[in-house]
DNA sequence: ATACTCGGAGAACGGTTGTTTACTGAATGG
DNA sequence: CCATTCAGTAAACAACCGTTCTCCGAGTAT
């Protein structure tokens, strides 16, 4: 089943990944639609003719990008709602999941928040149908514990969107404040999350 | 005190705000940090040196932008929560006004919405500091109503940056979705609000 | 061993960019 | 009325861009 890559394919591979990480680390510093094509090539070493053989242009490159950092993520969040402990435990955990990963790896998160809304239009859609995916991950999960019991379908929805907002908000922020912010932004994150959650609490008491 | 401007004054500011208006008009289908000097003094009519006699580059206007574009909306939240009523209907309001807005003005929130985490470091800042200043007043409205009673600075402070940030989120949702999603993005809005307000009301039911 | 595939190199293309320098002419203020 | 200010112009600069075309040489399959 494993069909070793033959020397030829693995050098291709090899090189689009270095192309995608160069492009990666020069996005930190500046958004997508203003990435040049060379300026990729350059930092990796290659011809600007090479880039065609692997995208047709910056755009088709921010796709891959996308589900390249996203594509990685899935499931981490159900695993996370799936684990045992009072709320206030897991929205603990939560939040300090995200502290971790935006920590380990910032150029990926920032390029997600970056490109959310930015100028590319492939990319947005892109952004928007995994997150829109989290999301319903997330209702899914939500919708295995108990105290989601009398929640329709689209409430699920809402909420786990709302968790996914948060998140990708939290993970902006972060990246904003810088390490030396980063114990207050966790702080706020916790304490907006915890006023969610006592929504969540009393959301069938009124009509 | 109403100094009548100088016919020279006056066409400088003219010229100025044409240039803004331009630019805010090619940045509704590219991010700041794309914008060419040129492309902006080209759709003005005038020529590119001239544009260094407002802004010293792009980056500056983005700012420029950014301060014309909130700073006319201060007050506007304010004087929506200081409306009478129950909280399902200034609840409604809040978000009828930021729909309408949107509607009517869609560049203005497009380029806050793409800015906020673009790659222009000067403009991303200008944002964050009027939002800042967004969340500290909504803070300030919400301390004068009842049931903000036994609340601390920094919690008012927490749900203000809440109903900040759902606010600048529902505008890129209503932007995303176009005409035909509006209701469906108003709807969800809407319940999303509910929620948080619900989870206001039982805040301090919790140790 | 031979023919073929194909990732990458190289050169050249027209076009655009930001910025500098020197200049014009109308509004301004004494 | 006259000297000065100054918003906007014109031309030129070197640097960079995306894209096309042609070619090479190592990997591949027969």
């Amino acid at each position: 089943m494993s069909h070793t890559l033959g020397i030829r394919q693995a050098q291709k591979l090899k090189t689009r990944q270095a192309l995608l990480d160069a492009a990666l680390r020069l996005l930190e510093h500046q958004s997508l639609s203003s990435l040049g094509l060379r300026e990729v090539t350059r930092a990796v070493g290659v011809a600007p003719t090479a880039f065609y053989r692997h995208f047709d242009g910056t755009a088709a490159l921010g796709v891959a990008l996308v589900e390249q950092t996203l594509g990685s993520l899935h499931g981490m969040i159900g695993a996370i709602l799936a684990e045992t402990g009072d709320s206030e435990e897991r929205l603990d955990r939560s939040v300090g999941l995200i502290s971790r990963h935006v920590t380990a790896q910032p150029a990926h998160f920032r390029f997600i928040a970056r490109e959310q809304h930015g100028g590319v239009g492939a990319v947005r859609e892109a952004i928007a149908a995994q997150l829109r995916l989290f999301a319903e991950e997330v209702a899914a999960a939500l919708a295995a514990e108990p105290e989601s019991a009398g929640w329709d379908a689209e409430d699920l929805l809402m909420l786990g969107g709302l968790y996914v907002d948060h998140m990708v908000l939290t993970a902006s922020a972060l990246l904003d404040a810088g390490p030396d912010g980063e114990q207050e932004v966790v702080r706020v994150a916790r304490r907006r999350l915890r006023l969610v959650t006592v929504g969540r609490a009393h959301w069938l008491d009124a009509p």
